[in-house]
DNA sequence: CCGCCGGGTGAAAGCGCTTACAGACATGCG
DNA sequence: CGCATGTCTGTAAGCGCTTTCACCCGGCGG
């Protein structure tokens, strides 16, 4: 990878211009002259040196994307959609997890510095280094946050759909609900989540934080909640991840589910599907999610749009076996 | 981004050499003007430009992984250790996917471009890239594949786990095998297995063509093989995705896992201890797998070392419900 | 009092490319 | 035949940084 436009030029007996012109197509060169260039790089093998190309056109061709952790398939999915368009519209990804990171401000801003623009998740990065960022005039859509001045906002529906499942939970007939979750202070997802379903529930569901949204915080505390008296009919967590810890807690303690007690969880991964019972869930389109969020920072980058957009995209309740025996059995 | 050095060397009434000398440490500065500098550097939120400082260092910091897909958790997690200690080395992770694309070639030339080394899955790239890439010098670490001139290589181990988990799926006292996996061909992690498997069961095992190492193709190939004639007792699969497809077969033709048939996995993946019945299968050290290749890699860019090497993870199998019934119950 | 040494600093040469600008050379027209 | 008009090509100025080299200057030993 050291070959250098000089030495085609060389080769090719002319001078570094015309060998950039051949190469990129921008101004004429002579038939004849192209091939020679062409034989020369051939020939040698050459690669225009990414950096050179970045440093004189003054733009990266990279994207970065801000996720905490990958360890949940939520965010590979996402990641998964965003970089297949990326990379079809010609550009790098360049990845970086905050998740046990101290530093996380100069890792953002070195990655700043690599990238055109940036997809950030929910509230990876705190607020004023957001402001920051914003006021240095990065490029920036967020996924799954609730709209910002001066970015892009992009995240999948959650009242509706936390309205219809709570509805659903409902028609089973059941009574008493929990909520499982993390801290509901914040402005995100999971907050929407709860407030849907408690619009539909009212009193007759409580809220239990979890701490995180992980398989263990989950296991942990349905286990308590389990254990308790004045055990809830059904929960509802606030993920998939939540409930399949629940559904664990439920086993170990010998309870059936949905018999004893209903679970629910939310954006249908992968092991929803195959959870002891399956898991009802609600499906986040989360592959879409990433390419639109692709396609929006390459607006923002292009110019092609200055106007910050905030879109929500659609959801919808997937019914399977943990929420309660149903007439005719639903297969997905 | 765009305050240079210059305007910092302006402001602090220095020139640009003792601005960089400063931030970065080289070289002797007074105690006063690194205050001034430091100052002005403050003032105009100054950050170097990581294009200037490559183009001058001669090197990117940053490092390519390169993978088939991230649909499954195998690719993410083992991408994820990766990009932990790559952070922490001060490296950015720039990733390609490979799944749909065309032009691959070009992809990872246009990566290697971009970057002071890679890792490379498997047989993602092909073999004469592969060889292309060696000669012209990019550094390289190959997880799970087998060993090759010029790069490292990294992987986990298949054989003496599958003959134990044979050996385990024979003390079940079962006598009529299969094994599901994708084409036996290439020198990949599911050969071994295979092979590991075959050598302990000899001919008491078939093998069956999946196709890919999805669910979808292992409950297509699982659903043919126990709706035939001669429906073996046990199907040990080439990766876990297989085996949820398997597990689902089984369900939607009433047979009861392990009772009717017993199935097993690889990787263990989250699915797996989620999975009705819980999965049996062999544990790899997913997230370690990546942590090893970025040092390794690292070894390799900083020339700390510059012969290849070739190491092997342990793996270990985890006995759950699927692969038949236990004496005590082992829960993981 | 002289010469040396070394800390502190700046000028300038890259690093590999793109592109504005200008020059060279044909060609076509009046 | 002269000139305008193109077409093609080369020169050189960046892009933002690092680093070598040379230089200046004060302090020290001889």
């Amino acid at each position: 990878m050291d070959v250098t436009i000089y030495e085609v030029a060389r080769r090719a007996g002319v001078s570094i211009a015309t060998v950039s012109r051949t190469l990129r197509g921008t101004g004429p060169v002579a038939a004849k002259t192209r091939e020679k260039v062409l034989k020369a790089v051939e020939e040698l093998n050459f690669t225009p040196s990414r950096l050179g190309v970045s440093l004189a056109e003054g733009r990266h061709a990279a994207n970065g994307v801000v996720f905490p952790d990958l360890a949940g398939p939520y965010y590979a999915e996402v990641l998964l959609g965003y970089e297949e368009v990326a990379s079809e519209l010609g550009r790098s990804v360049i990845i970086l997890s905050t998740k046990g990171r101290t530093r996380v401000g100069d890792l953002i801003k070195d990655l700043a510095g690599r990238v055109d623009g940036m997809l950030i998740f929910g509230h990876t990065v705190p607020e004023p280094l957001v402001a920051e960022l914003v006021r240095l005039g990065v490029r920036l859509v967020f996924v799954s946050r609730d709209p910002l001045p001066g970015a892009d906002t992009l995240r999948s529906e959650n009242t509706a759909s936390a309205r219809a499942l709570a509805a659903h939970l409902a028609d089973h007939g059941y009574e008493r609900f929990a909520f499982l979750g993390a801290p509901l202070t914040s402005h995100d997802d999971v907050d929407e989540r709860w407030r849907g379903v408690r619009s539909v529930l009212g009193g007759a569901i409580e809220a239990v934080d979890t701490g995180h949204y992980t398989v263990e915080c989950g296991h942990e505390a349905a286990t308590k909640l389990l254990k308790g008296r004045d055990r809830p009919r059904a929960i509802v967590c606030s993920d998939d991840e939540v409930a399949l810890g629940a559904l664990l807690a439920a086993e170990e303690l010998g309870l059936d589910v949905p018999g004893d007690v209903a679970v629910t969880g939310w954006d249908d991964i992968m092991a929803a599907r195959h959870a002891r019972p399956a898991l009802t869930t609600v499906r986040q389109p989360m592959r879409e999610l990433g390419a639109r969020a692709a396609r929006a920072l390459d607006e923002l980058i292009t110019g092609v749009r200055d106007t910050p957009s905030h879109h929500t995209l659609a959801t919808a309740p997937v019914i399977r076996a943990s929420c309660g025996h149903h007439p005719q059995e639903v297969r997905t």
